[in-house]
DNA sequence: GCCATATTTTAGGCGAGCCTAAATTTTTTG
DNA sequence: CAAAAAATTTAGGCTCGCCTAAAATATGGC
């Protein structure tokens, strides 16, 4: 069975909404708003994707992926988190830059492409955003990582992660020097906004936004 | 102006097809038999292409690409293979077996990924099969190897590339270790039926009929 | 020059993937 | 609980890229 791009770009959609969602099923009306088509062609879509077998839609009910979607979905994710390591690590992009390019690649049809990329790139279990990337059998350690603003606490920590991929946040965490595996300290959080002044190495301390502190998923040491 | 995957398909093969029709414009029998599409869906995307000026088309008359016609078949033909070069250097894959995914991989859209690319494989000049790599402006040398064929006679020659890309043949020339670049020593020409007797470094001389002859690019040594 | 054949174009149709407008169903809310 | 609002689906239409069948045009042989 033939899987067509955009089907793919659906695929991909429903799983990251759905592994949002715990359990719920995926909205139309969520998948118009992240693919930024119409809801009625949203609804399209879900029925040839249910005909296909790689969904389970019902009429106003949402939509999860079958066994078989799931599959196709890590498959997907895999291809774009490795092309992504492949422009950092190879071709020295930024993180910033990589996205939109991964978006491409991802759809290039090649078992044996994403076998021997992945073993060259040395097999690596992140993207350049911290992301886990699934094994070749969709297997991946789940994301223990909080976010920032889920502890709320002085103390220090790593920094594992984004949760938000635009050019223009991962810019401004370049900025200030932040990179994956970094030490972070929390030396004060204000209560009344949830801001939080952060030591990056030894550098000045800087203050992040509540907005900022939702995006970024660390560890807590010790 | 978008241009669309098949869109570049339909214009390399036109590229390709005008530089062996040497002036003549390519006909849509040609382009037929090459996409293997039939003849009226050729007849109505030379209309489209016509529309956006990639082409130049009178009905009946055969097809030539534009000066914007060209330059796009160009890129593709540049991304083709410098993926080709990337798919057998980097990754170990035999250049009986790029092919196919180099297919997908000219039609990712980045110019800063092309640029890049080719840095990263130090700027090199021909394809795993011998084929001239246009530069950033669409340059390149014209290939001036002749076919075994054409020369035929005894004599050294250079192996330079292959003009038949089918992963049968290159597998054959696989087999008898021939590699680009190797030297060639014909040491017998039959005349009834243009067969060669030919020596590959030291080994045991084999024996190119005159198809296998016709498909291997040299240069005459002295 | 005329006829047969080959090539090419036109006409009409289809699926994928999108849209808008209208109808339907679900959810919220007073 | 009924009305309003929001979400979703249906209906109908569009472009792209393909097809088959039929019509038009070009070409080659006599
Ligand atoms: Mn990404
Ligand atoms: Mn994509
Ligand atoms: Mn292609
Ligand atoms: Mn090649």
């Amino acid at each position: 069975m033939e899987i067509s791009l955009v089907e793919e770009n659906y695929i991909k959609a429903i799983y990251k909404l759905q592994s949002l969602n715990e359990g719920e099923g995926v909205s139309t009306s969520d998948l118009s708003r992240h693919l930024k088509n119409k809801a009625a062609s949203i609804t399209d879509m879900l029925k040839r994707l249910s005909l296909k077998k790689l969904i389970q839609y019902q009429k106003y009910q949402g939509v999860f992926l079958t066994a078989k979607g799931e599959k196709i979905a890590l498959a997907v994710v895999r291809k774009h988190r490795l092309w992504e390591v492949f422009l950092t690590e190879k071709l020295h992009f930024s993180w910033d830059e990589v996205h939109d390019i991964a978006e491409q690649m991802e759809h290039i049809k090649s078992e044996e492409l994403v076998k021997r990329l992945d073993r060259y790139l040395g097999h690596p279990k992140t993207d350049p955003h911290g992301d886990p990337i699934p094994d070749d059998k969709g297997l991946f350690r789940a994301l223990q990582s909080k976010t920032l603003s889920h502890y709320k606490r002085k103390g220090k920590f790593i920094f594992t992660g984004v949760t938000e991929h635009s050019p223009a946040f991962l810019q401004y965490l370049s900025s200030i020097n932040l990179k994956i595996g970094q030490a972070l300290l929390i030396e004060q959080v204000n209560e009344f906004d949830g801001s939080l002044k952060v030591r990056i190495n030894k550098q000045q301390p800087c203050f992040f936004s509540e907005k900022v502190s939702a995006n970024i998923l660390v560890e807590a040491i010790k």
